[in-house]
DNA sequence: TCGTTACCGTAACGTACGCTACGGTACGAG
DNA sequence: CTCGTACCGTAGCGTACGTTACGGTAACGA
């Protein structure tokens, strides 16, 4: 036996790497040779510890999704009321600041990719629907009287105005910046505080 | 003198060629090579028709601009009423049809270029801007009696949900379907037609 | 009809990519 | 301390990219 390494732990530097390099260089910037000078090491280890490039890309999204996930949780976790959990999730989604707005160049990189690969297609999916259908349930609980079909219609609503406004504050974080899109998820919201 | 070519034609035609190739490959198989193929002609032909790829990406996002843009124009023309005018506006901007999911695919592809490129940036944030103050003016068309910061505000939310459907149909076209998009276009509006 | 010239296809250049193979190196076991 | 092995940096392979240069070709004026 000889030395052993932490490969969970190189997985996960690797990862934030791959983040880093797609938010900064974009899709077409992302190279194994960039990933591997950002996290301070050679194209051979990045090999080593991914089969190939996708298998890179794939472990990247799925982490970028747990912890967008966990940090739902917490937010989820400590509101007072469904609704006010149903405004955290949503607002924690979104990309205020500019930090978020980093995860969300991130999240357009990796949904760019994924028109041109089906696994990260997939994982994509997967992942939005999981999202949904969270919001879904929250919504359910912050009005129990609503229909079904008219929770999820409404769950879908919302989901797709976060992931809209991170997409334009992207480009234009002037036109979309933080009390804009606050503005915006609160608009969303007050027709769920209110019968129609 | 010798032969002479129609070279509005044929930056049309690549543009074409262009936008075809990024639906169906993504970014990253948006090569010039490909993008001649697609076009019926070599990339030599390409390169004197532009001067370079980048040329092409902007000449391409120009004219898929002026083109939604005429077709919102169309859209705002046939409505009876202020409210049907921005309720077809957005509706033609989302992507319910395959068609316009194609479109949806070629704005995200450009969307992600520009993530890279700060002259595709430019062009989609004053596109962007456009956009936004079309739908403003529909909004105080339809409803004079809201604050011009109201407004506004009002026209962000609804192109950014637009874009949301627009990005999320595109990788997940069943969850993100025809009618999903109209009930959340419309559920929207609603906000309009009542008073808060 | 013929020469001129604008046009564009062909071929190749240099570069950077994903990926591989090999050799050196450092660490844990004995 | 020393051996053996797991690890990873180095170098380079083949490929495909954007771009360029040049020669052939087709159309227009005369």
């Amino acid at each position: 036996m000889a030395r052993r390494r932490d490969l969970a732990d190189q997985r996960r530097r690797l990862s934030a790497a791959t983040w880093s390099v797609l938010a900064e260089r974009g899709l077409p910037g992302l190279t194994l040779r960039a990933v591997a000078e950002r996290a301070g090491c050679t194209t051979g280890m990045v090999l080593h510890t991914f089969a190939d490039k996708q298998a890179l890309l794939v472990h990247a999204r799925e982490l970028l999704h747990r912890r967008t996930g966990l940090r739902a949780d917490a937010a989820q976790a400590t509101a007072a009321d469904p609704v006010a959990a149903l405004r955290a999730v949503l607002l924690q989604a979104a990309s205020p600041t500019e930090e978020k707005r980093e995860e969300a160049r991130v999240w357009v990189g990796f949904l760019a990719a994924a028109l041109a690969d089906p696994v990260l297609a997939d994982l994509h999916r997967d992942y939005n629907r999981r999202f949904v259908a969270r919001v879904r349930e929250l919504v359910h609980a912050a009005r129990p009287d609503l229909e079904p079909a008219e929770a999820a219609d409404t769950a879908t609503s919302l989901v797709a105005l976060v992931e809209g406004l991170n997409a334009l504050a992207c480009v234009d974080p002037e036109t979309y910046g933080e009390r804009t899109q606050q503005i915006a998820l609160d608009a969303a919201l007050a027709r769920l505080r209110v019968e129609p």
